[in-house]
DNA sequence: CATGAAATTAACTTCAC
DNA sequence: GTGAAGTTAATTTCATG
């Protein structure tokens, strides 16, 4: 509720969160102009009513023994209604499958995958393939490198580039 | 530095904070079984060493004001040596291009990139092609549905699915 | 109805063991 | 690595515009 009406404050607190979340109520205040029960009010309620959606800590995938990455485009049958829902239930779990778009073109679903190495990356495909039959083909790109990454989102009117 | 000599606790840690990074030091070491100072401290080393690269909020697209996602596949000129060097450096200060993969495959790099619409997404594309002429070509993916959304890297060796 | 100062509570840091 | 003491930050309360 009330998810649209987000002041200049709102916004500036949000594009300071989304490059740290970390950053204290303190901090933040004195960078914005506003007093720190101000923000740590907007912050609460930013997280209560979900346009917060998660905190999250990124970690760098070289030390985690899981160091590659595939992004996987999929053909889907279009004839199976819920197709997708099913995927979306089943991907869910599946920590290895770390972001999937439904999408329009050449694929119908586009998923970023982690794996330990290539080998493991086949049982996790043939696992996608038996798990969900509604899957008609897979494509895989291997990443050989990462060249940016991260979830941020500018605020429209913002001036959104980093300091 | 010690990047590679993560021990149980470590990996705990690094699980729970990878969902959730506003956990109290105090509800990780309860929940893993160490001390609240100990995973003060682990913590402040996994950050330091850049194990931990960032703790970042995830916003909800809806209420930005940047509501679509594009996924682009791009074509760069072998020859140009540096080309993938100076795109990380221009990509890095474009906050609309949100991720950005070197693949293998038929397309040589892949961007998730968010615009408020059509038309503003028809005008990144023009200046990533403007600002880049090593790019020889982009094959653009409509996001119709974010299936799922997340940088969670699973660590080899553990039971990594959600509790 | 939102703000900001003061007071409370909780978290983090440091240090001796 | 642990636990207590000291420090800092987050939260709650409340008077104010």
């Amino acid at each position: 509720m009330a998810t649209d009406q987000l002041d200049r404050f709102d916004r500036d607190i949000l594009q300071i969160v989304q490059r740290n979340c970390q950053r204290t109520a303190d901090a933040i205040a004195e960078e914005i102009g506003l007093s720190t029960s101000a923000v740590q009010r907007r912050l609460k309620r930013l997280r209560e009513d979900g346009i917060i959606k998660s905190e999250i800590a990124v970690v760098d995938r070289k030390v985690t023994g899981t160091p590659m990455v595939f992004i996987v485009g999929m053909e889907i049958e279009r004839d199976n209604y819920d197709a997708l829902a099913k995927f979306r239930v089943w991907a869910e779990k599946q920590d290895h499958i770390q972001q999937v778009y439904y999408v329009t073109g050449a694929v119908d679903l586009i998923a970023i995958v982690t794996a330990q190495d290539v080998e493991h990356y086949d049982d996790i495909a043939a696992a996608i393939m038996a798990e969900n039959p509604q899957i008609r083909r897979m494509h895989t790109n291997v990443v050989l490198r990462d060249v940016k990454l991260g979830l941020f989102v500018p605020l429209a009117g913002e001036n959104t580039n980093g300091s």
